[in-house]
RNA sequence: CGGGGCGUAGCGCAGUCUGGUAGCGCACUUGACUGGGGGUCAAGUGGCCGGAGGUUCAAAUCCUCUCGUCCCGACCA
C-alpha cells in the first residue's frame, strides 16, 4: 500500500460522539465513519484489521475440520415460528414484510437457517459429525448500541454450527470448538479468559464465554483465585449455605419509620447492619412457565412476582429469568407496585397479605436470617424480628442473587475476584433445542430416527478489533498486536525529494513484500511531524524511517511501536531484521 | 423505554441568556519559505445555524412541534 494512493482519513481531534477509547482511535485512524446510530462502514484500512482477524478465524475452524459456507442475511418469518422465537426473540430482531407481504427478518443468527439446510441434506449417520460455519455481517436491534464497534446493530460475526449424533460426540465437537477459540484469541495476541456462562435466549445446555480482559468491558467475572474457576456473574452459581443463624427468635415488632423507604435509610435509622434487612422486589414477568405466575393469569400479558433478597444483596435477573423460564423480567414501576399492592415502594414485605396477591420467591440466603427487617406492607412502617417459616412463606427458595466478592468460589470455596470483560466469542452446547422442533433427524446404525445433536459457536470479529485496540493502546494512538496488524510495517520516506533516499525507501517497500510482510510506504507529501503522528496512531508495529540520516552515516531507523525500542541499521541488514522479529512475533503466539 | 446533553463550514467549538451584517481553531485550495514529532507567512474556498410551524419590522437567538445523535439509567424500594 501506497499512503498517497491508499484512503486513511486519520482526524487530529477526537470527534465529539466518542467516548470509550477504542471508537475514538477507530474513528481518529480512519478505520470507521459512523451511517447511522450502530451502523459503521469500514474505512480500507479498518477493513485490513478485520481481514486479518478473519483469516485466523478461518485458519483456526477449517483446522479444528470445520467447513465454511454462507447464509441469507433474510429470512422468512415462518421459520423462526418454527421454534418459536419468532414471538420469543423480541425487539432485537429486525421484522419488515416484503412488496408480497410476507413477514421476514433480518438474521441475528442463524441456527434456524443452518437446521432447515442441514434437515433437508442429511440422512444418515454416515453424513455426521458436520459443522459448517460462515463469517457474515449480523444484524441486532440493539436497545442502545454504543461504544463504536463494541456494541453496534449490524457487526462482523463468525458463527458455526456442529451436528452429532449423539451427546458423546456433540462433546467432542464441543470441545474441539473450546480449543480452537483459545488458539484463536491466543493468535490475535489478546489477554482473554474462558469463562461459564449463561445461555441466554440462544438456549441450550451449558456455554462458555471468551472474554478480553479490559476495564471498558460489559461484562463482570467472578474468577476464582486459587483454582481455575471463572464464570460470568450472571451465571455464577452460590451454593445455599447450610448453616442458618442460631439466634432465638425473638418476637415481632411494628415500627414506625416515616420517610424511610431506602435500604440504607432504613438501617441507619434503626441501627442495623443491611444484612439484616430483607428488601422485597416487585418484578414484573412476561412469557413466564406454567404454574409459577398467579393463578388465572394470563402468563403472556405478563405478571408480577415478589423476589427477596438480603438487604445488601442484588437481584441476578438473569438467574430469575432461568428459574421462571421467562422472556422478560423487570424490575416494576412504582406506580404499578402502588396499584398492585397498595403499599408505596420501600415498605413492601413478605407478612401478612402480599403472598396472597402474587408468588413469592426468595433467594437461598433468606432461609438462613433470623430476626429481620422487612416492610410492614404499610406506609411509614417496618416490622423487626421476622422470621421466615414463623411470619411468613415463600413459594420458592433459589439461587436468585449476584454474586459478591466476599462469596467462596464454588467449585472449590476459595477467594473470588472479580474482573470486567468483553464478551468476543460464545460458544453453546444446543442439544436438541432446534433439531427436535424443526424435525432435523436421521437414522442411527440400528435404522431409528433421532434429533441431530446440536452445538453454535460465535466469534465477534468486528468486536475484536475494539476490543484489541481496548487492551493496545498508548497516548499517541494504537499499538496492535502484530497478528492483526492491519501493516506490519510502515516506511515512512523523508526525503521525498532527495532521490538516494527515495531510492532506498521504494527499495525496501519492494523487498519487504516479496517477504510476504504486509507494509504501508508513507510517500505522501506531509511533513515528517505528521507522518510520525500518523504512524504512531495507526498502530503499525514497525516503523522504519528513511531520512536525512541515510546521507550522514547510511542507516535508516526502525522503531517498535510498542515499547519505542529503536535500532539503527544498514539498509540491507533491515529486511533480514523485520522479517525475523514479524516471524518470532506470530509464531511465538501461534505455538 | 425513562432522565440528561448536544445539533452553527469536513472536524472541534464560540455566538443563543439580553433578537439586529454568522465567527474562531484545525482541515481544504493557491503561492512562498520550510523539511526528523501535527511548521511559518500571505491570499482564498466553504454554512437553508438539523427540520417544520409560530411570534416579530427583524429569529442561529424567543415559543410549539418534530427528527437525529450522544451519555446515564433500566441494579433494587
Amino acid at each position: 500500500m501506497r499512503y498517497s494512493q491508499t484512503f486513511i482519513p486519520t482526524l487530529k481531534e477526537t470527534p465529539a460522539e466518542a467516548e470509550v477509547i477504542s471508537h475514538r482511535l477507530m474513528l481518529r485512524a480512519g478505520f470507521i465513519r459512523k451511517l447511522t446510530a450502530g451502523v459503521y462502514s469500514y474505512l480500507p484500512f479498518g477493513l485490513a484489521a478485520i481481514r486479518k482477524v478473519e483469516q485466523i478465524v478461518r485458519e483456526e475452524m477449517n483446522r479444528a475440520g470445520a467447513l465454511e459456507l454462507l447464509m441469507p442475511m433474510v429470512q422468512p418469518a415462518d421459520l423462526w415460528r418454527e421454534t418459536g422465537r419468532y414471538e420469543k426473540y423480541g425487539p432485537e430482531l429486525l421484522r419488515f414484510t416484503d412488496r408480497h407481504d410476507r413477514e421476514s427478518c433480518l438474521g441475528p443468527t442463524h441456527e434456524e437457517v443452518i437446521t432447515d439446510l442441514v434437515r433437508g441434506e442429511v440422512r444418515s449417520y454416515r453424513q455426521l459429525p458436520l459443522n459448517l460455519y460462515q463469517i457474515q455481517s449480523k444484524f441486532r436491534d440493539e436497545i442502545r448500541p454504543r461504544f463504536g464497534l463494541m456494541r453496534g446493530r449490524e457487526f462482523i460475526m463468525k458463527d458455526a454450527y456442529s451436528f452429532d449424533v449423539d451427546d458423546e460426540q456433540a462433546g467432542i465437537s464441543y470441545q474441539k470448538m473450546y480449543a480452537a477459540y483459545q488458539r484463536i484469541f491466543a493468535r490475535c495476541g489478546l489477554q482473554f479468559r474462558a469463562v461459564e456462562a449463561d445461555s441466554g435466549s440462544i438456549g441450550g445446555s451449558y456455554s462458555h464465554e471468551f472474554m478480553v480482559l479490559a476495564k471498558t468491558g460489559e461484562d463482570t467475572l467472578a474468577v476464582c483465585q486459587h483454582c481455575d474457576y471463572a464464570a460470568n456473574v450472571e451465571k455464577a452459581a452460590i451454593k445455599a449455605t447450610a448453616d442458618a443463624s442460631v439466634e432465638p427468635l425473638l418476637a415481632l415488632v411494628k415500627i414506625e419509620t416515616p420517610g424511610k423507604r431506602k435500604v440504607e435509610a432504613v438501617c441507619e435509622f434503626l441501627g442495623i447492619k443491611s444484612d439484616k434487612l430483607i428488601k422485597t422486589l416487585i418484578y414484573m414477568v412476561t412469557g413466564g412457565a406454567e404454574g409459577v405466575g398467579t393463578a388465572g393469569e394470563n402468563s403472556q400479558q405478563g405478571y408480577a412476582l415478589a423476589v427477596l433478597v438480603r438487604g445488601d444483596r442484588e437481584v441476578q435477573e438473569v438467574k430469575l429469568k432461568n428459574l421462571l423460564g421467562a422472556a422478560v423480567v423487570e424490575l416494576a414501576e412504582d406506580k404499578a407496585v402502588f396499584d398492585l399492592t397498595g403499599v408505596p415502594t420501600g415498605y413492601l414485605g413478605p407478612v401478612g397479605a402480599l403472598g396472597l396477591k402474587m408468588k413469592v420467591v426468595a433467594d437461598f440466603e433468606i432461609a438462613t436470617m433470623r430476626n429481620c427487617v422487612v416492610g410492614a406492607g404499610e406506609k411509614n412502617f417496618h416490622l423487626q424480628n421476622v422470621n421466615l417459616g414463623r411470619d411468613f412463606e415463600v413459594d420458592i427458595l433459589a439461587d436468585l442473587r449476584q454474586i459478591a466478592e466476599d462469596d467462596p468460589c464454588p467449585h472449590c470455596g476459595g477467594v473470588l475476584g472479580q474482573i470486567e470483560g468483553i464478551e468476543v466469542g460464545h460458544i453453546f452446547k444446543l442439544g436438541t433445542v432446534y433439531s427436535s422442533p424443526m424435525r432435523a433427524v436421521f437414522q442411527d446404525q440400528d435404522g431409528h430416527e433421532r434429533p441431530m445433536i446440536m452445538g453454535c459457536y460465535g466469534i465477534g470479529i468486528s468486536r475484536i478489533v475494539a476490543a484489541a485496540i481496548e487492551q493496545n493502546h498508548d497516548d499517541n494512538g494504537i499499538v496492535f498486536p502484530v497478528a492483526i496488524a492491519p501493516a506490519q510495517v510502515i516506511i515512512l520516506n523523508l526525503g521525498l525529494k532527495d532521490g538516494a533516499i527515495t531510492a532506498v525507501a521504494e527499495s525496501l517497500y519492494a523487498q519487504l513484500q516479496t517477504q510476504g510482510l504486509t507494509v504501508l510506504l508513507d510517500d505522501r507529501d506531509e511533513r515528517p511531524g505528521s507522518k510520525f503522528k500518523d504512524a504512531d496512531l495507526l498502530g503499525i508495529p514497525f516503523r522504519v524511517t528513511v531520512g536525512t540520516r541515510l546521507g550522514k552515516d547510511g542507516m535508516i531507523e526502525i522503531r517498535h511501536r510498542r515499547d519505542g525500542l529503536t535500532v539503527d541499521l544498514a539498509p540491507d541488514q533491515a529486511v533480514k531484521y523485520l522479517h525475523d522479529q514479524i516471524s518470532a512475533a506470530l509464531n511465538q503466539i501461534e505455538g
